[in-house]
DNA sequence: GAGTTTGAAACT
DNA sequence: CAGTTTCAAACTC
């Protein structure tokens, strides 16, 4: 039997909770005045894995499975193959109601790098504050850039820049400005980051903040072997590339707005991925934390401990939250959490601190952490009793539809009988609903 | 605000 | 790679 790749993915929105962001404080041991904006501060973080969107077949197309774990009761990427038909679901980079989030492609699979899907990075900046940027191939006339350039150079420029020269890349990417001006943008689909240099005017005050007088793409991919954390190898070699720039602007300025959770660190020096400064990627500042070293006085000792934490783990600076787009809901956590006692409802939970509900990536116990799951009080019903019912979801049955119907294409190509068609299809059904009953069965987990 | 709980990260 | 320890955030009182 053969059957066309189906991806799908359900994740619903849960309601949103708040998250609060405590007023900054002064960091413990660290003053503003002990932090220079603009100083050399390296960009480590790597932006969303290209793998939110580029859909997968089965190995075998022979077999059209709904094979288990990819069966989520909330995020719901299972796959069928059909060889023939090519028909394939997909799911958008960000996930939005579960009830339609999915396309059925009847055209080629298209190759990992023809995603047709929005791509966005954003980044924090390893200077002193996040710089953030996000951009929409498929809309490239409105990205949504936001910038605070190193060079301080003109938020509309660089967002314009930005647009010219990003208008091939239809995969996620990152974009880093380094201290010379320099963009580097990194398709997680290339073998290495692309790097862009925006030749800025130097800092002068007659050309305004930053002039960008060309945006051209200085080279090609990198030498290096694409990684998880190319803006930080980049920076290594844009360092040597072009002279840091002086600083451009005081903390405080553009994008100090953008608050963010001081840490509280006290062991750790924050230097390792306990603290969610450095852990994000960002200098601390206005911190709470002690003997804190996530700064530019201590460049070399952090730039130790990022080697050391992407030896651990090439993707640790990679956000954890794969998909997702501002203001909507969020997509799946990458690594999935671990929990065991808070039946992921609680902060503890990183997919119910981002929002997000629980996938097949997850190995908690208990989850409760998934449509439904939220409002069920164990006292009147126990989640064996609800369950299925979220794992049966419309998109579930759509999925399954997509499945049968593409079992009937290939029965009606391959000239086969009505009798054989019917048995192509229902057995099938039958086989979506195995997986589909295994997949209850493994979240099970009362 | 102190103490406890929790789960990710780090370590062995 | 599994088990243990460390750590800091979330939570409770």
């Amino acid at each position: 039997m053969n059957s066309p790749t189906v991806e799908l993915n359900t994740i619903q929105s849960k309601q949103e909770h708040g998250s609060d962001n405590p007023s900054s404080k002064d960091c413990g041991s660290e003053k503003d005045s002990d932090i220079h904006p603009g100083s050399a501060g390296a960009p480590f973080w790597a932006g969303p894995p290209s793998d939110a969107s580029v859909p997968l077949i089965l190995p075998h197309p022979q077999q059209h499975t709904i094979q288990p774990g990819m069966v989520d009761p909330l995020s719901l990427r299972f796959q069928c193959s059909c060889q023939s038909t090519q028909c394939q679901m997909t799911y958008p980079d960000y996930l939005l109601d579960q009830s339609s989030q999915y396309h059925l492609l009847t055209g080629p699979v298209p190759g990992p790098t023809e995603s047709s899907h929005h791509s966005s990075f954003s980044a924090p900046w390893f200077t002193n504050e996040p710089i953030l940027c996000s951009m929409m191939p498929g809309d490239l006339h409105s990205p949504l850039v936001s910038i605070c350039p190193p060079q301080a150079m003109d938020h509309q420029q660089v967002q314009e820049g930005l647009t010219e020269v990003t208008s091939h890349i239809t995969q996620p990417v990152v974009c880093n400005v380094t201290g010379g001006g320099q963009v580097v943008l990194v398709n997680h689909c290339e073998p290495g980051p692309v790097f862009l240099t925006l030749e800025s005017a130097p800092p002068h005050r007659d050309d305004g903040p930053g002039q960008v007088k060309a945006m051209s793409v200085s080279g090609t991919h990198s030498q290096h072997h694409q990684t998880a954390c190319p803006l930080y190898e980049s920076r290594d070699q844009t360092a040597n590339m072009q002279p840091q720039a002086p600083p451009a602007r005081a903390v405080g300025s553009l994008c100090e707005s953008k608050s963010r959770k001081p840490c509280h660190c006290t062991r750790s020096q924050c230097l390792k991925l306990y603290c969610e400064c450095f852990a994000n990627g960002v200098m601390c500042n206005n911190c709470d934390c002690s003997n804190c070293h996530n700064n530019v006085e201590h460049e070399m000792k952090r730039h130790k401990a990022i080697k050391s934490c992407l030896g651990r783990n090439p993707d640790a600076f990679r956000p954890k939250i794969a998909g997702g787009k501002s203001g909507e809901v969020k997509g799946w956590h990458n690594k999935g959490c671990n929990c065991k006692r808070s039946n992921c409802l609680k902060n503890y939970c990183e997919c119910y601190e981002a929002n997000i509900m629980c996938t097949s990536s997850c190995k908690c116990v208990g989850c409760r952490n998934y449509d439904g799951g939220s409002e069920m009080g164990l006292k009147e019903k126990t989640i064996k009793d609800k369950w299925p019912v979220s794992v049966i979801t419309p998109a579930v049955v759509q999925a399954v539809c997509g499945c049968l119907l593409a079992q009937a294409e290939e029965a009606e190509r391959e000239d086969q009988s009505l009798a054989q068609a019917e048995h192509m299809v229902l057995d099938e059904f039958g086989h979506c609903l195995t997986q589909i009953v295994k997949a209850m069965f493994k979240y099970n987990t009362y």
